[in-house]
DNA sequence: CTCTAAAATTGGCTTGACCAATTCGTGCGT
DNA sequence: ACGCACGAATTGGTCAAGCCAATTTTAGAG
C-alpha cells in the first residue's frame, strides 16, 4: 500500500491524503492506534521524516493524535473539524443577515466602554470616509477600520476577528470584482450618514439607538449588496 | 532570536508560533520572502527537519507559501486563514465571552422559530448527551448537535458556521489535550442540566429566558475550563 | 498474585547527504 | 549595449541514520 506518488503535490500532502483514506475505508478504525512511524513508513514506502511531516497534517486537522512514546491514533468520531469554512453556498443574505445580528449583539457589548477618545477615533475614521468618497476613492479600508474599531471596544479578541472576518467575505477579492459596479459614490455616502448615525447614538449614549442602527446599517448595505447583483 | 523551548508543546508548533510572532511584528513583511531553509533553522536554533514541520503547519494554515527551489513567502493579505485562538493569543475568557454574547444573540433570532419537531430534536440531542454521560462517554457530539441545532433554526447558513467553528474552537484537539481532566463526568452532567433549562424556556416560548440560559450556560463553560486549567 | 525494575517500543529531534527546481551570474554573439 | 544560453549557486524536497525521552511491556522476585 504504498503512497502513489504524483509530482504535483507535496508528499506529506499525498502520504496525509493515504492515511486518510485508509481511515475512511475502516482499514483504520476510530480509536485505534496506527502503527509505529517506522513500520507505517515502511508500508508506504516513504521516509519516517516525510511520514512526520505528513502526520503533522493530519494532527492540524484533527484526524490523529499523536502521544509521545504510546502511538498515533485515529481521533475518535468529533474530534475531526468540519471541512475548511466557505463562502460558497452561503448567500449575500445570509452573511450580511448574520453581521446584522452579530454586530448589533456586538455593539450592545461594546456600547458601555466607549471612552472619549475611542469615540475620536470613530470620528476620525468617518472624516477619512469622507474625504476618500469626496476624492473618488472606495473607502473599504475606513469601512472596515469603523467596524474594527467597534468591536475592538469589547476588549474581546474573538469578537473581533469575527467581525474581521465577516467583513473579509463581504468584501473578498472575488465579490469585490464580481460587484466592482456596486461601489457607487452614492452607496459609499449612504453607507457614511449610516456610520455617522451609529456615532450618533454612541455619543448619546443610546446604545439600543446605536444597536438599531447598526442592524439597519448593515441591512442596508445587504440591499445595495442584491440590488448590484447582476441579473 | 532562538525559539524558547518548552516541554509542553512540540518543537513545531513553538517554531510555527515564533515565526508567526516575526511576521505580525513587521520583522517579516507580507509578500516577502523568508529566509532560506538553512539560514532560518540556524537562526531558530533548530534543526532543518524540524523547521520544515513547523513550515507544514504555517503552509496549512496559510501563513506562508512555499516555492520549490524559490523560497518561502509570507502570504500577502487575504490569503491568510484565521489563526487557531493559541496563536493569536486569545485566551479561552475570550472565546466563551464571544459564545455568549453571539450565541445568545442568534438564539433571540431563532427562538420565533422552533417547530415542535425542532423542540423534538432539541429533545433527543439532550437525551443522547445523558445516556452518553452515564456510560462514562464525553458527549462531545451532542454538545456541538444542541448548539448547531439552535444556530440552524435561524435558516442563517453563516450563522450557524461561526457557531460550529467557534465551538470547535472550544473543544480543538489541541485545546482538548491540554484540558483532559476538565471532561469530568460532574461537568458534563451540569453542561446538560443547563442545555435542559434552554430547552425548557425554549418550549415556553420564553425568548429572554432561553437566551439568558444560553448566556449563563456558556458563562459556566467558561468557568469550568478555567478552573480546570492547570496552575 | 502483585510489585518493581529493566528492556523494548514508541515518538521527538538532530545531523548529514543527495536530488530536483529555480534563480543568478557570466560569457558570447549580434 | 543588449539578449540569450549555459553553468553555477541557491533553494526546497526527500531520505538515512542516530540518539534522546516518554510510555508500555515483560520478567523476575517476594
Amino acid at each position: 500500500m504504498s503512497v502513489n506518488r504524483t509530482p504535483e503535490r507535496r508528499l506529506y500532502q499525498q502520504v496525509a491524503d493515504q492515511i486518510r483514506r485508509l481511515i475512511q475505508s475502516g482499514h483504520f478504525t476510530l480509536g485505534a492506534r496506527l502503527p509505529a512511524e517506522r513500520e507505517l513508513a515502511q508500508q508506504l514506502g516513504v521516509s519516517r521524516p516525510s511520514l512526520r511531516e505528513a502526520l503533522i497534517a493530519l494532527e492540524i486537522d484533527g484526524t490523529v493524535e499523536i502521544r509521545m512514546g504510546s502511538g498515533i491514533y485515529v481521533a475518535s468520531n468529533g474530534e475531526q473539524k468540519p471541512s475548511p469554512p466557505a463562502a460558497t453556498g452561503e448567500s449575500p443574505v445570509e452573511l450580511m443577515d448574520a453581521r446584522a445580528t452579530l454586530e448589533a449583539a456586538i455593539l450592545g457589548l461594546a456600547a458601555g466602554r466607549f471612552t472619549q477618545e475611542a469615540l475620536d477615533e470613530l470620528r476620525q475614521s468617518i472624516e477619512g470616509m469622507r474625504a476618500a468618497i469626496e476624492e473618488g476613492r472606495k473607502p473599504i479600508e475606513h469601512d472596515r477600520q469603523f467596524h474594527l474599531l467597534i468591536a475592538g471596544q469589547t476588549g474581546n479578541g474573538v469578537m473581533a476577528r469575527v467581525v474581521a472576518e465577516l467583513f473579509d467575505e463581504r468584501h473578498s477579492p472575488i465579490s469585490s470584482q464580481l460587484r466592482a459596479h456596486f461601489d457607487t459614490t452614492d452607496n459609499w455616502r449612504c453607507a457614511l450618514a449610516e456610520h455617522e448615525a451609529i456615532l450618533a447614538a454612541l455619543e448619546m449614549r443610546d446604545t439600543p439607538a446605536a444597536q438599531m442602527r447598526m442592524h439597519r446599517h448593515l441591512e442596508e448595505s445587504r440591499r445595495r449588496w442584491i440590488e448590484s447583483e447582476p441579473r
